[in-house]
DNA sequence: TTGTATGCGTTATCAA
DNA sequence: TTGATAACGCATACAA
């Protein structure tokens, strides 16, 4: 008696529904499920439009306990905030939606407790699939979940020794591209920035490419990698001036190995009013937004984030239902070079 | 007998945990509802190792159908591509994770009927609260919303006659900070850019506080507001175009109405080769990370994104639980006049 | 084509 | 301090 009739219309059960109709749970049960073969028209047309009054919406908690099915897909990302996992989110979100599927989203912040937190929160919400963009700190932990049912996709970082499906841009090709269009423009000297690269599988394989492609093209300067912490700016532009010394005199470009160092290298640049191209050329991965403003343009590697998503959603969708097998897979998908004008090459 | 033992793993239930504890399962719900008060110090110890253990995580479903409660807080975002969206999904989350509460997602893209769509499917899933960045195009539909009994906080986007907590920027007072900066800096034709603003009530704020201002300081030129299409690049230049013209031998600057038309305006200047801040000063609303590194830098005005997020959870928080009451507020948080280089006024 | 009865995993009520 | 039992809202097996 306390509350308004308001209020209680918000509690609309499928009990009450079936009552105003004239019918069972049952009955109603059917039409909730699409199971309009086995209703009459009649019965089909009065359920209509008792739940159309009453405003029924059919309970998710009691379906899925029911079911052993919650409709969620959970998303764990390393990084919210990073564009490159908004974009990601935004293909899963798309295939989602089309499926009846809603997304749970977790933001590790690339630590890996919280990782491990959300994971078992994960579980206990009985989320139907779960997509991860692991910090790479959690191999062991990891191992054990996949041989629980439920359906796990990584993104963008692979996991070794595991078999998971894996979505994530194929690095290796990314970068050759990358060093084989700054062979041709005659760079004689090139340096990798990278944040630190353990177990995290996108990283290590821009470097190891990296390496192996400069190594082949007779640069034995394996000394131009320089690790660095994004959020480290006197490290970084230390790091930035000794590569500037190094290659004095030499025509020389730097390769940024994500978004933020991207960012924080242009940062850098404008500070020590360092001239670009003029006296350093640079390239990263990521194409933010606002890569086309900077100077006449800074050359990019594109990655197909919403590819990623999409293609990794799916995956869920395939495995969801699949009694048992399916051979994880992993899906490389190809990143595009764009260039700008930041790498002009020799100018002559 | 089809399953490994590995996989029947997943499903431990509350009454296996009971019995190889050795008790009922009521005890074992106290232990989970840290009723620790009401259990003797030996139970609970054996409880804790036979959680740990069996690896049991408890049935989210199940507990939410019984206790009419999901621990699950729905976001409801116009745009999730939009960094601003993203900032404040941070605060929500931070907020959300210290109170035990976990995210679901969902983007309207800025269309009405996916927002009423995603409204139904938040309430299906008994989400404990919502949070909306609102299309602005449901007004009456959500009026309806505001009668049941699960908080609702609006973020960013006011709806008027409408009594909702509504957390967003302090539109008036920073259009006022940002044109009194123009007036001062002896600017003779200030312009606005800004996207349609039906039903949008930070656009219409920004829109109405520039008119007014101008109008105070003699500023007669009301035909300088120009709605764009911010993905009709042509109507944008020729906007523009028109604004230069009109202007031309003034001391003129574009105010863009936020971080969107920021990036069109900057790609805009580029390509026609317009000088900034020779030509034309501007600045705009949102602070993107690249505001820093177009030309010396674009004036902005920093919305306090991630705060908005933080201060709509801690509304909805306050607002479970509490029975009745809690009359709607509306909170409006300052932004920040952040000056660069692009509107140095006057130059001698 | 429709209905009855049972159970999903948990919590609340009551009793011991 | 502990336990038996009913109930949350729905889907399913079986019966009619």
């Amino acid at each position: 008696m306390s509350h308004s009739r308001q209020k209680d219309a918000a509690y609309v059960t499928i009990g009450q529904v079936a009552q105003a109709a004239g019918v069972s749970k049952t009955t109603i049960s059917r039409y909730i499920s699409g199971q309009y073969e086995a209703l009459a028209d009649s019965t089909r047309q009065r359920i209509e439009e008792t739940i159309a009054a009453l405003n029924y919406r059919p309970n998710q908690l009691a379906r899925g306990l029911k079911r052993g099915r919650s409709n969620l897909i959970g998303v764990i990302l390393a990084d919210i905030s990073n564009p490159f996992s908004t974009a990601i989110m935004r293909g899963v979100e798309d295939v989602a939606k089309f499926h009846g599927y809603s997304i749970v989203v977790w933001n590790t912040d690339n630590d890996a407790q919280k990782e491990r937190d959300y994971i078992f929160i994960a579980q206990s919400h009985k989320i139907d699939g779960l997509i991860i963009n692991t910090t790479g700190q959690n191999n062991a932990f990891l191992r054990d979940l996949g041989g629980q049912k439920t359906p796990i996709v990584l993104v963008d970082r692979k996991v070794p020794d595991l078999n998971f499906d894996t979505v994530c841009t194929d690095n290796r090709s990314a970068t050759e591209t990358a060093l084989h269009y700054l062979l041709e423009k005659e760079y004689e000297r090139v340096a990798l920035f990278t944040e630190p690269v353990e177990g995290i599988s996108s990283r290590t394989e821009r470097l190891e490419t990296f390496s192996r492609i400069l190594a082949e093209n007779g640069h034995v300067s394996t000394s131009d990698v320089y690790v660095v912490d994004a959020h480290n700016q006197a490290h970084l532009e230390k790091s930035l001036l000794q590569f500037l010394y190094d290659s004095r005199g030499q025509l020389r470009a730097i390769l940024a190995g994500n978004g933020v160092l991207l960012l924080k290298l242009s940062r850098t640049f404008q500070r020590l009013g360092i001239r670009v191209p003029e006296s350093v050329s640079y390239l990263g991965f990521d194409d933010p937004e606002w890569a086309l403003l900077v100077g006449s343009g800074i050359t990019t590697i594109a990655q197909p984030t919403y590819q990623i998503g999409v293609t990794a959603m799916n995956r869920i969708i395939l495995r969801i239902g699949q009694e048992d097998g399916l051979t994880p897979e992993i899906v490389e998908l190809p990143g595009e070079l764009i260039v700008r004008g930041s790498t002009p090459g020799k100018m002559t």
